[in-house]
DNA sequence: ATGTCGCGTGTGACGCGA
């Protein structure tokens, strides 16, 4: 079994790329993040010519998720319940056995900043939310954009990035309080190639220069993990023409 | 620190978000 996430930035771009990904890297279920599209604008058509059910939430111009898998999501939901968001960021649904979270986490642009604040309330509700999921879903997979970088050695440059989102204390105490909750970071269960990030900024030749951060995550619950065999970054993604800024993170299971 | 993208908009250079 194969769950994957990625952080498309614009579906409407990104959309051969996927339907490419789709076909070389076949998934149970597949969780994007920016997809950038209004609900009526989702590419239905084509993915389900590749072969996926497709669950989607979208909005005009920023956020945007979906949930891609090869049998229907069962009880599907939107955002997190109990959460008030104006902004979409969140779609779960039941694949086979296993509750699939997929979520985009607010960037937070600065510590000072309103949307820090958001970033903050948001992983609030989130964290309560999923502690109800969890009693109700043994098997359960949280992937996404979490626009945090949980170590300094997710981080390229951890001392220039003090004083800067993703890396601050809080929001480490934030991803500290998921794993908390019964969830362990797949990437984190093997041996990983040092230096390995899932995001590189389009500037300043980011990606040629491996300045990255790892901020793009997959957390398997406790009745998961010993199933989990593999986790990957797929970093030929990001080689391609026109690439997100982000690569497809993949977890394996037995 | 910001040199790149992608979006939406006074359709085409610009502001915003990341």
């Amino acid at each position: 079994m194969k769950f994957a996430t990625w952080n498309v930035n614009s579906l409407a771009v990104r959309l051969p790329q996927l339907l490419d990904w789709l076909a070389a890297n076949p998934v149970d279920a597949l969780v994007l993040q920016e997809t950038k599209l209004t609900d009526d604008k989702f590419p239905t058509l084509e993915i389900g010519e590749a072969g996926y059910r497709v669950q989607w939430f979208g909005q005009k111009t920023y956020n945007g998720v979906a949930l891609l898998s090869r049998e229907p999501a069962r009880d599907v939901v939107k955002n997190i319940t109990g959460y008030a968001d104006e902004q979409a960021r969140l779609i779960a649904g039941t694949v086979g056995d296993v509750r699939v979270i997929g979520a985009y986490f607010p960037n937070g642009q600065a510590l000072d900043s309103d949307k820090f604040v958001y970033k903050m309330a948001w992983l609030d509700g989130l964290r309560a939310w999923l502690a109800s999921e969890l009693q109700q879903h043994k098997q359960l997979v949280l992937m996404g954009d979490f626009n945090i970088a949980p170590e300094d050695r997710d981080c390229y440059d951890p001392a220039a990035f003090v004083g800067q989102t993703h890396t601050s204390p809080q929001e480490r105490a934030h991803f500290q309080a998921l794993l908390d909750l019964g969830l362990t970071d797949a990437y984190r269960l093997f041996e990983q190639p040092p230096k390995s990030y899932s995001w590189w900024d389009y500037r300043m030749l980011g990606f040629q220069k491996n300045k990255g951060l790892r901020i793009d995550h997959i957390l398997v619950s406790e009745a998961l993990k010993p199933r989990v065999t593999a986790c990957t970054i797929d970093r030929q993604m990001r080689k391609l023409p026109k690439p997100s800024d982000h690569a497809p993170v993949i977890v394996t299971l037995d």
